[in-house]
DNA sequence: TATTGTTATACTCTATAACTATA
DNA sequence: TATAGTTATAGAGTATAACAATA
């Protein structure tokens, strides 16, 4: 493993810098995304449903990383909202597939420019090199995130 | 300056990728967090209070972004696990100070370097500019939350 | 017997409103 | 009257364990 190395006039990007600004876009995230009247949660499992369209419960829930009863719950929140629905899934009488409704995809679709927007504003402070780097990062990270999920 | 197009055939889609794999992110952070028995939340401002020193309840709570009855509760829980205690702020006899226990410190530094390791596990996974490109843009978007904050 | 989903139970985290005590 | 903090209440989000129904 290599260390972050703390050279005379190099980025001194330790570690704990890094843990701590993760921690403060955690927190900005979800601080913004309690403005909208929707939950991280809800609004990630609705853009997943979205996105890739009608979904069995369970994997619905190892795509969100949460267990399984707390997607139950999850999904039940969202059905009383009108967000979703249950359709009973011909091929397999145990399972449940999950939908957007349209009002759903509404929600989904206003949710998500405003948090693009407040990205958007909060990059637009960044000098242009960082912007660059910060594109790049996201990207790189979720692609990161993404493979190993895929192979655990 | 390349500015997100918003036409009218819908919201950019380099913006929904960055928003995704924000909340790609946030999930990761959440769910390592858990892992070690420290809630994000509980692990934040415990860190805050080991850097910053002791802290009056309320400008704790503004720091962290909460309620002041959440972090009222929040000190609660981690004061019944002998992470912090709370002393008379002796200038002000309606305030009162947060102060971090050594107990709160060590679980903090095991904590923080777990985290640590595990955020660079998962740098190393990028590619040499994209692991650049991440620290850049990481202290960059910390810095603008932090002057943001600052004057809001 | 294994899988899918729900129910039961118990925390943490969060907010707003109402209250107490001090300034 | 204004500020600091707590209590009361409510709800979201999370987990594990136990259960029912189906494969």
């Amino acid at each position: 493993m290599d260390m972050p190395v703390t050279g005379p006039g190099g980025p001194d990007a330790s570690s704990e810098d890094l843990i701590i600004a993760v921690e403060q876009m955690v927190r900005y995230v979800r601080h913004s995304a309690r403005a909208g009247g929707l939950s991280i949660a809800a609004s990630s499992a609705l853009g997943r449903l979205g996105r890739e369209g009608p979904q069995r419960l369970t994997d619905l829930a190892r795509g969100e990383g949460v267990s399984q009863p707390n997607m139950t719950q999850l999904v039940t929140r969202m059905e009383r909202a009108g967000l979703v629905r249950r359709v009973a899934d011909r091929s397999d009488g145990r399972g449940v597939l999950v939908e957007i409704t349209a009002a759903g995809q509404e929600v989904f679709a206003r949710r998500r420019a405003e948090r693009a927007e407040a990205l958007q504003r909060l990059i637009a402070e960044l000098t242009e090199p960082e912007q660059q780097a910060t594109r790049t990062a996201l990207l790189a990270l979720a692609r990161a995130l993404r493979s190993r999920q895929d192979t655990p």
